[in-house]
DNA sequence: TTCCACGATTGACGCAGATCAAGGACGCGG
DNA sequence: CCGCGTCCTTGATCTGCGTCAATCGTGGAA
């Protein structure tokens, strides 16, 4: 059973032919910028968009699973995805939210070393691996690009170690509440209020605490007024500084 | 104060001659295989000597620390290598032990994100980061080589962020164990009794541990006749395959 | 509108690992 | 050979967070 819906959009695809014949819409990409395809000159960007298709998935649904062949590679459009491990007996840990821009599913094994799931409705490009390395030989400027994300992921990886194994459940959460705020700001979305989708569970997975302490946090911070919870997952960071400060200074 | 030696080796430095007038000791290089300089070909081996220069290292010594300019990059030849984050009020994260072989410095900000340290004494290739990016644009095979580097660090880190996370401090000393064993068998040296040339701190820096945690579940491994601890800091792995089960399957 | 299911919150209690505090082992310099 | 510093080990105690257990709140279905 399929869980997402794909559609054909590179105009070397016969699948699902598009209205018209103006160009791909990746021309009309309002986030180019923030992925894979931001190095891109037109000539490149065609021959992208000849091997991607869009995904949407319905929050919830996973993308792919740990251990699969890794025959796709993903940009997120839209929406939030969480990436995580488990350990046999079922423990989780999230390695990372991914929000749009966000690239995903670079494997030098055959399979997928962790699974990927969406968090709200998302939208997807999804590139075949294989085509993507081919067109990597022919358009260093990509391999380039991958290479800058794979070191900025990694900088984020080590601040996050840093988090889990030597900052306290207020460290952490502020720490979590800052880094979705600068993570909104990048993509020139409102950082404060900041949107925080996902639930308490993902969080505590995220930061290596569970809910139950997740919870107790928010509401703690809630009464020293460094934060207020709104309707709609949103969350007012009213002392900043404050934040800022016990998040120390990453 | 210069805190390590610099040798130049390439044979377009005019700094310090080497003997002889044979290859450079690249081609001599006995772990070529492990390094960054791997798919190189004689010619491209060539340029890459040129910009070289080895480093030497007592143990204890700094090799940069976060936030200095990353003017360069390293590959370790010899001996092992901590790499390490700070918080303000000076609790470590050790996010990864170096060994022959492996990388380190990439960055693409202008400063480093981490901080390095000779664990023992070490020897390491050094290259002008300006000069090996010059050399990447003119070989896009060290620049594939750079992103499954970076690959397998990203896919190592999930795995410490999962141990950090969400395994006792019992699974989190079992996982260094395995772990430090399968790095050794890449290097082709003797895997059991496995090399532990590092502190019972930097181990607990590493897992997210104190050194008197650490300690306690040396010793109830060693009770539960699942490891023995050696003279010359080397562990025996009595119980290899119950050690691994206790690392979780990773 | 009511009901139901699921996530969030709160409370009571327990425990793994941190902290505090002594020794012990070992290597090195004199 | 002794003295000293550093790292390791062990013990006693403490505590932050986990665990277990209700209860609350909310949104969606009928």
């Amino acid at each position: 059973m399929a869980v997402f819906d794909v559609k054909h959009v590179g105009s070397l695809s016969p699948a699902v032919p598009r209205e018209g014949a103006g160009p791909s819409p990746c021309s009309a990409c309002e986030i180019r910028s923030l992925t894979i395809c931001a190095p891109l000159n037109d000539i490149e960007q065609t021959q992208m968009a000849a091997i991607v298709s869009t995904v949407e998935l319905q929050s919830g649904n996973p993308l792919f699973d740990e251990g699969e062949p890794a025959d796709h590679v993903f940009n997120v459009t839209a929406g939030t995805v969480k990436v995580y491990k488990l350990l046999p007996d079922g423990r989780r840990q999230v390695t990372g939210f991914l929000f749009a821009g966000d690239f995903l599913g670079l494997a030098n094994q055959e399979t997928y070393a962790y699974s990927a799931e969406a968090v709200t409705l998302c939208n997807l490009c999804r590139f075949p691996r294989r085509k993507l390395e081919n067109l990597m030989e022919r358009f260093p400027r990509v391999e380039q690009r991958l290479l800058n994300i794979a070191s900025n992921e990694l900088a984020a990886a080590q601040d996050q170690m840093l988090l889990l194994g030597r900052k306290t459940a207020r460290e952490k959460i502020a720490s979590f509440l800052i880094l979705l705020a600068r993570r909104a700001r990048q993509r020139g979305v409102n950082d404060n209020p900041v949107f925080v989708p996902m639930s308490r569970t993902d969080i505590g997975d995220f930061l290596g605490l569970t809910t139950e302490t997740v919870s107790r946090t928010f509401t703690q911070l809630k009464k020293s007024n460094l934060i207020r919870l709104l309707p709609d997952s949103k969350v007012e960071l009213s002392g900043r500084e404050d934040l800022e400060e016990i998040a120390g200074g990453f």
